[in-house]
DNA sequence: CCTACCGATCGGTAGG
DNA sequence: CCTACCGATCGGTAGG
């Protein structure tokens, strides 16, 4: 495998990109991007980090057991992160860049009752399809620097943000019984994400839970 | 402090009580029981440790930062436990345990709506009301012995079957919509439980809570 | 991407 | 309940 000139482990090396008006660097340009195999080989790195985070926990999977995992050996990540914590980051950095998007894509569902319906399905599906990605979302916060920290929680801020908003317009829209929204909100948050922890699926279907999450908060007409 | 006789740190020594038939043993009986002080100090320590696991992990809340938290030496807590694993069963312990007998007493309700929505009321008190140790619970299971894990995975699944089993009895009633009760169950449990993530006793209130969550599977008579 | 290696942390023990 | 200490693990680096 050849290196790329420059890949994240390397110093940050990110400089703005020129303005318009920017005079031309001279000579050849420096290959900044990494290699698309690269960048591959780190998105496996970051889902097998996952796997193991989530089997061991954060602190007791060293990167032998994920350098391992992969075939590796563990100083041959350092060729990809720089440190362990970034590993961690990456993990969460996908977790929300994956369920941010996915929710913005919902956000123009005007009727509040199928918007909300929308983000229970969504949830669900997306907790259920990739549990270890979000176990170790869920359960491994503590491992992230502050740096980490503060770069994610606006993002996950804003995502809650969705959720509060659409019950809000369900409650306003008489869908759902009146309470507070962020209570309510977390609520659905919560039976959705929870699946983690129980949904197996050689035994549970996602859309039969989703479809159950839906109809405890929007129960079919009853006789 | 004087050491009792006999603390849980030292060899299991729990033989079976004297059957009714048993021939008196001979001489002073051996001092089986831990002194009052020395079980209240161990609570103490299980609660600390709890907080301790909670805000940095089982693995990085080293018993170093257990021992200053209570201030005492680290050497000092192999008086009460004999590894560090045994201070997470004791946490892992204590919270299923005080979950599963207030759980136990709401069995005799016998009307399936007032059964579930006490389950609901007592599973996000429960949660709100110790969320460190919840916490603990639900975050680092990875940390436990095979041997702890085994002991506490029946408890676990009794206490699941409580829920399943009033969601099943609430579905019958026509009370809910039909649907898988495992997953439904999990639903409930999960809207309750995620509480220890987000729950913020200065801005929340825990009946508002409870409530809400009641309100979300039993929608009160709508216009 | 690998071999070899270092330093710090931390669970656990000795002995009082 | 404490002081002193040991051994193993593990993140991270050197150098290729």
């Amino acid at each position: 495998m050849t290196p790329p000139a420059a890949g994240p482990a390397a110093e940050p090396d990110d400089a703005p990109a020129p303005s318009p008006a920017a005079p031309r660097k001279r000579g050849r340009p420096r290959n900044l991007e990494p290699s698309a195999e690269y960048r591959q080989r780190l998105e496996n790195i970051v889902t097998v980090a996952a796997e193991v985070f989530t089997a061991q926990g954060y602190e007791s999977g060293s990167l032998d057991d994920v350098a391992a995992a992969l075939g590796l050996r563990k100083a041959s990540l350092y060729y990809y992160v720089k440190k362990k914590s970034d590993l961690l980051r990456l993990v969460f950095d996908r977790a929300i860049t994956t369920a941010l998007e996915q929710v913005e894509a919902l956000g123009h569902i005007e009727d509040p009752k199928d918007r909300l319906s929308a983000l229970i399905r969504h949830q669900a599906h997306l907790v259920v399809r990739d549990p270890s990605l979000f176990a170790v979302f869920f359960d491994h916060r503590a491992g992230l620097t502050d740096e980490a920290m503060a770069d994610i929680e606006p993002n996950e801020r804003r995502y809650v943000r969705h959720f509060v908003s659409a019950v809000g317009a369900a409650m306003d829209a008489g869908h759902i019984a009146k309470a507070d929204p962020r209570t309510v909100a977390h609520a659905v948050l919560g039976m959705t994400s929870w699946s983690y922890k129980w949904f197996d699926p050689a035994r549970d279907s996602a859309d039969g839970f989703a479809e159950a999450c839906v109809a405890l908060v929007f129960p079919p007409i009853r006789t």
